[in-house]
DNA sequence: AGGTTATCTGCAATCGTTATCAGTAACGAT
DNA sequence: ATCGTTACTGATAACGATTGCAGATAACCT
């Protein structure tokens, strides 16, 4: 079908083909009416290979991310999506869980893509040098940039979140607190895992119930079980991840254990339907959607401003939601039923 | 940075453009080893623009959804992902749900994409011509395909769908079976209304609980409200897609409504957390991610067999998982308990 | 009318790659 | 020595658009 080019539009009219070239571009030219009735007639579009070759820019912007059903990252690239303007598009990528897959992503982006938002598992172990080797502008969500890196990024406060997430625990009254912690070789693993031991630390806890696991729904399930099969359970999990709150919720569910009363549980990142389920989950919430507008904005920023733009780093809040999931321990309660009035 | 061409490669060791692209497509040629040095040495990359140009083909398969925040289709993507295979990579497209938006989609991924899957919100009205006129090879998730139209596609039998949701009200004992639905302008809105009207009509029931919402979770709020507000409210509601479900479940609990005991729901669409919710959730369930895939292979069986293939059509499974949020409506829950042995 | 702009035009080079074609060298068979 | 075959090579013309350049036309002024 659809094999016409500029050339055959040129034709069509009796002018060059520069003239086309010209008024697609918005220049003004002679015979507006005309070229335009015989783009339509011919059914004429642009090629946009060509003009990628010519320009040296595609309008596309890759987002990678570890794993779309993941509901935080479908946000971020919600929100990415709703900042990116008409004039460009997104290319998607899967990275899954491995350096490789987001190293050969990258290969094979670049050309593709005029810059990548970048959601990596993985700490930057190679130095400055691995990113930037393919010239590509890159923002990144979620991760540390090291000095000497000039990418620019929209960062949160993974410890602090979880901190804030153990705090609440401690603060319950909670002694055996456990922790389902994603890989500790990726940055936000680690990042929310020292939160956790730092915060165990400061109170005096020995962080004893320390499970690490994959950030996906059957590890959550997995860790919880293995937790649960302890001879002292803990009283209270703070899972790293929402999928594995998911899992760790169904173990929870299948054994018979009661939320909050037998064991509490607090959650890295919100869920939709955190309300609906029983008991409303208590999370560390931050906005994705936000998260994923910004690092778009900031792209764009770059991509406009021409590769001279001074990188620029971002960070949005982390808070804590209470709902109903976490309540002081056992031994506890009665204290705490004293204290409300009811 | 990265602008070496295969000419500098070539100038590099010595040798013409010809041989290095020879190299680069597989062929053997003298002096692979100093071509091999070279690549890496001056870090060069093909420029994915001019093979483009060149070849016609882009390696890129774009897929376009209403909407990336619903799980349903985060499940189509991954799916798809799944099949996609290492020499392709995915678009992705968030159309929201204006026709003029998708249209505007398929003409800016016209000659960036080898093909487009695509789940459309709106029927075609306009004929086969609308999207042939891209000459796209295109496969449609969840639409029916008209005759004369050549594109493959994989199908959800929607109204079967619906009527397994409201024979299973309807099995129970409910009369006043309301159904929250989708846009009737979209397929899927449609064909679930019309399996939800057939199914009440062979019961000789009135469909006199209907009211049209917009696939999303605040619609599918209002809409419960405006269902719970009535005079005579109904004891089941049958809601046409998972945001809505969940709209609808935050109505119900906000205004202290009892599920299943005062009012039944069922949605349409799994959720992955529907066993945690109170009470566990039943739903009309398909497999999200075998559509992606199925869609997936078709198309790239079209790309490599070439235009010549013909369409086809698979069509996946609808069921129904039982769960806990259907029951008797209320003046026959005493029949019910003394049927089952408790 | 002549001169000076202001506007528009076509030619041709260019982007980086691949396909075609004609050619060379090496080797064994005749 | 000649021929045919095999295995490689380089020059060059595409692919379809954009753009600098110089030339053409029209418009405007004195």
């Amino acid at each position: 079908m659809s094999t016409v080019t500029i050339t055959d539009v040129a034709k069509h009219v009796g002018v060059s083909v520069a003239t086309i070239s010209r008024h697609l571009s918005g220049f003004t030219v002679r015979n507006e009416e005309k070229i335009r009735q015989a783009i339509i007639d011919l059914n004429y579009r642009p090629s946009a290979a060509a003009r990628n070759l010519k320009s040296g820019r595609t309008g596309i912007i890759a987002i990678v991310v570890p794993d779309i059903t993941n509901p935080f990252f479908a946000s971020i690239v919600e929100g990415a999506e709703g900042a990116v303007g008409d004039d460009r598009m997104i290319l998607l990528v899967n990275s899954g869980d491995s350096r490789e897959r987001e190293e050969k992503a990258l290969a094979q982006l670049f050309g593709r893509v005029d810059g990548v938002i970048m959601a990596p598992l993985t700490e930057d172990e190679d130095g400055p040098s691995f990113f930037s080797q393919f010239g590509l502008p890159i923002v990144f969500v979620d991760r540390v940039t090291q000095d000497g890196e000039k990418f620019s990024s929209v960062l949160t406060d993974n410890s602090r979140g979880a901190s804030l997430a153990t705090e609440h625990l401690i603060g319950l009254g909670h002694k055996k607190i456990a922790m389902i912690s994603g890989p500790l070789s990726t940055t936000p693993g680690k990042k929310r895992a020292d939160g956790f031991r730092a915060s165990l630390k400061k109170a005096g806890l020995a962080a004893e119930y320390f499970v690490e696991s994959d950030f996906s729904e059957e590890g959550g399930y997995a860790a919880m079980c293995s937790l649960l099969e302890r001879d002292d359970a803990p009283t209270a999990v703070f899972t790293a991840n929402n999928l594995m709150t998911i899992g760790a919720l169904h173990a929870l569910r299948d054994r018979g254990v009661q939320v909050p009363e037998q064991v509490s549980i607090i959650g890295f990142d919100d869920l939709d339907f955190a309300e609906l389920i029983n008991p409303p989950l208590t999370v560390i919430a931050r906005d994705a959607r936000l998260q994923g507008s910004q690092a778009m904005d900031l792209m764009i920023k770059h991509l406009t401003n021409g590769a001279s733009t001074s990188p620029e780093h971002s960070m949005v809040d982390v808070q804590l939601i209470e709902r109903g999931s976490c309540a002081p321990p056992r031994e506890m309660q009665t204290i705490a039923f004293n204290k409300v009035d009811r």
